[in-house]
RNA sequence: GGGGGCGUAGUUCAGUUGGUUAGAACGCCGGCCUGUCACGCCGGAGGUCGCGGGUUCGAGUCCCGUCGCUCCCGCCA
């Protein structure tokens, strides 16, 4: 015998008569004592059921046991509501199951949780996730992940593209984020690291003939999470030999569109916009700049050349925010706290009152030719920063984003997409005084850098490009390297010695002599798409069963001690204490 | 590694300048209830106020330490 014959949710009016049996989740129950009713769950939606003890005694009777979560199966006939009975909140509300059979498949103890409740604390949710995922926005998130991925994988075939899976156990990488290691038991003393992403898998893939690969990828970063960061985070993973960047671009954007489209029903209009990093940078302060709303940064530093005002004087740069909004004194102090800590010197304002007057304590260096380059309107506020240019970018960037949060100027309705391209190839790195890949190492200069990035690393810009959504990177790509010779010299740039090239990259310098085609692809975030497409703050609920932010799953307990024989067999013996 | 916030019934929260027996709602248990849909009504159980120490006649409240969670900076090619 079927469970069932009818899905709860889908129920309706033209189903008057129809003699179903439903099964699913007690949502809720209103017992009152002789007529009960239930809300019967199942993943289609719910349905009223209504238990008469006129109609069946025994169903009365097993009804009142009845609790949340419960798993029912119930056999009756779908009637239509009486005009005055009908829940408009409920899709199914024009209708009701009046029960002949009922049986409790399986019960449940009380809740640790409520599923109504709002706030639960994340730990106990975590801990029982089953529970977690059976609330609505759960549901919908977890449901919309499987949508967008079958979009991207019709898509991806769609366009000639092959699936081809790449090992999870792999090599360490000098490179980017910390490896997660695996022990080797069966070469002691040697590891295996998880794939920070399946980059050099997938450039073999495309040398190896496979002009068009793609893949739905988990990759692992073992370093310390956040809102939007998790350890292991999937992408889907393109790559093509004899790349074309236009469709490249194109695919993505039609994907995004038809993501878009068919899961939230929103029609986008492409192509997205395209931003040199350079511009982002200049105009935004980032390179993931949040189109939803206007605030650019501005430039003074010529305007401020021999100003009385010493602080803008001897700045390399001044910049400024426009601000539409008069702040009070306690209100700036906040803004310059903000600014100080993302490591600005301070913060210097000029208020333009509604009256047209000046509030600042700079005005008064400031000539009148001065005033005039600003062009402040009453009503505005100008927040300068002056430091060196990068300092003031990163400033004026994170001032940006705080300020639309703040003042309300996001449209929380909208999607606003855009490309930056152009990045540079090479950033300085302080901690570990040497140049380090922006993007990653196999990333080739773009056409007027070919030649000579390695005269100027500063100035080198990458034939590279990010997808942002909302002020959040969501995919990001590059051409690559196919010439031995650049790689090695890009390489020796980063300060990796010839030995170590050969004994972390020797197979892909190899391969790159081997007949390598010019290639590139791109790789898109998986999840944090679904945190825009979702408008989710938090990437965990994006994910079924996702660690908190110490790396432990409440549920499993996962990460846990290891037997004392298997560590033996790994040739693993632990330090007494941490070491440091 | 650093900074901010939080930690009180099963859950979400309230708890005044330190002052009787730490409260509410939901959930749970018992009773009543035939048109509810967050059903209603009556009654009940349920608390090491994260943990440790201190100040005080007296600490949920103040101080110190510690643990946990969370947000952020660093880090994340």
């Amino acid at each position: 015998m079927a469970w069932r014959d009818a899905m709860c949710g889908e129920l309706r009016a033209h189903d008057a008569g129809r003699r179903v049996t439903v099964a699913g989740w007690v949502d809720t129950r209103r017992d009152h004592g002789g007529l009960v009713f239930v809300d019967l769950r199942d993943h289609a939606g719910k349905v009223q059921l209504v238990v008469n003890p006129e109609r069946s005694p025994e169903s009365a009777e097993t009804a009142h046991e009845i609790r949340n979560e419960f798993v029912l199966q119930a056999t009756g006939e779908v009637v239509t509501r009486e005009p005055a009975l009908i829940n408009p909140n409920l899709p199914t509300g024009q209708v009701e199951v009046q029960v002949d059979e009922l049986r409790i498949l399986s019960r449940s103890t009380p809740l640790p949780f409520q599923l109504d409740e709002e706030n639960v604390d994340e730990t106990l949710r975590l801990r029982y996730r089953w529970l977690d995922l059976r609330r609505e926005r759960l549901q919908r998130n977890i449901r919309l992940r499987g949508q967008m991925v079958g979009i991207m994988r019709r898509t991806m075939e769609g366009a000639g593209f092959v699936d081809i899976q790449t090992p999870v156990l792999w090599k360490p990488t000098p490179e980017g984020a910390r490896d997660f290691l695996v022990p080797a038991r069966l070469q002691p003393g040697h590891f295996y690291a998880l794939p920070q992403s399946p980059q050099i898998a997938k450039q073999l893939l495309v040398i190896a003939g496979f002009e068009r690969y793609y893949q739905v990828a988990v990759c692992f970063r073992d370093e310390d999470l956040r809102a939007d960061r998790v350890q292991e985070i999937t992408q889907l993973d393109v790559e093509m030999a004899f790349p074309d960047y236009e469709l490249l671009i194109g695919l993505t954007e039609q994907l995004v569109q038809t993501i878009w489209s068919e899961c939230l029903g929103v029609e986008l209009e492409t192509p997205f916009p395209r931003l040199t990093w350079d511009e982002a940078d200049r105009r935004f302060g980032t390179d993931k700049p949040d189109l939803r709303y206007e605030l650019e940064i501005e430039d003074a530093t010529q305007a401020t050349r021999g100003s009385e005002f010493g602080v803008f004087a001897s700045a390399e740069t001044v910049r400024f925010l426009r601000v539409p909004r008069v702040f009070s004194r306690a209100e700036l102090a906040q803004l310059e706290e903000f600014a100080k800590e993302w490591g600005a010197k301070g913060l210097a304002y000029l208020v333009y009152d509604e009256s047209g007057e000046v509030r600042s304590p700079i005005a008064k260096f400031l000539s009148e030719e001065t005033f005039a380059a600003f062009g402040g309107e009453p009503g505005e506020t100008l927040l300068f920063v002056a430091d060196a240019w990068p300092m003031t970018s990163r400033v004026l960037g994170a001032l940006r984003v705080h300020l639309a949060e703040l003042l309300g100027l996001v449209d929380e309705n909208a999607f606003v997409w855009l490309w930056i391209t152009d990045f540079p190839m090479f950033e300085w790195s302080e901690t570990e005084e040497r140049w380090t890949a922006v993007h990653h190492p196999f990333t080739r200069p773009n056409s007027e850098w070919e030649e000579r990035f390695d005269d100027n690393p500063a100035g080198a810009r990458a034939f590279a490009y990010d997808l942002i959504g909302n002020g959040n990177e969501l995919a990001g790509g590059s051409f690559r390297i196919h010439e031995p010779a650049i790689q090695a010299r890009v390489f020796d740039l980063l300060g990796i010695s010839a030995e170590e090239q050969r004994a972390k990259f020797g197979f892909l310098l190899d391969a790159l002599a081997m007949g390598a085609p010019p290639h590139g692809g791109i790789a898109w975030g998986i999840d944090r798409t679904l945190m825009v497409l979702a408008s989710e703050p938090n990437l965990r609920d994006t994910i079924a069963f996702p660690k908190n932010q110490a790396g432990v799953d409440p549920m499993t307990a996962a990460p846990s001690d290891a037997e004392a024989g298997h560590l033996r067999e790994l040739g693993i013996r632990l330090l007494d204490s941490q070491p440091e």
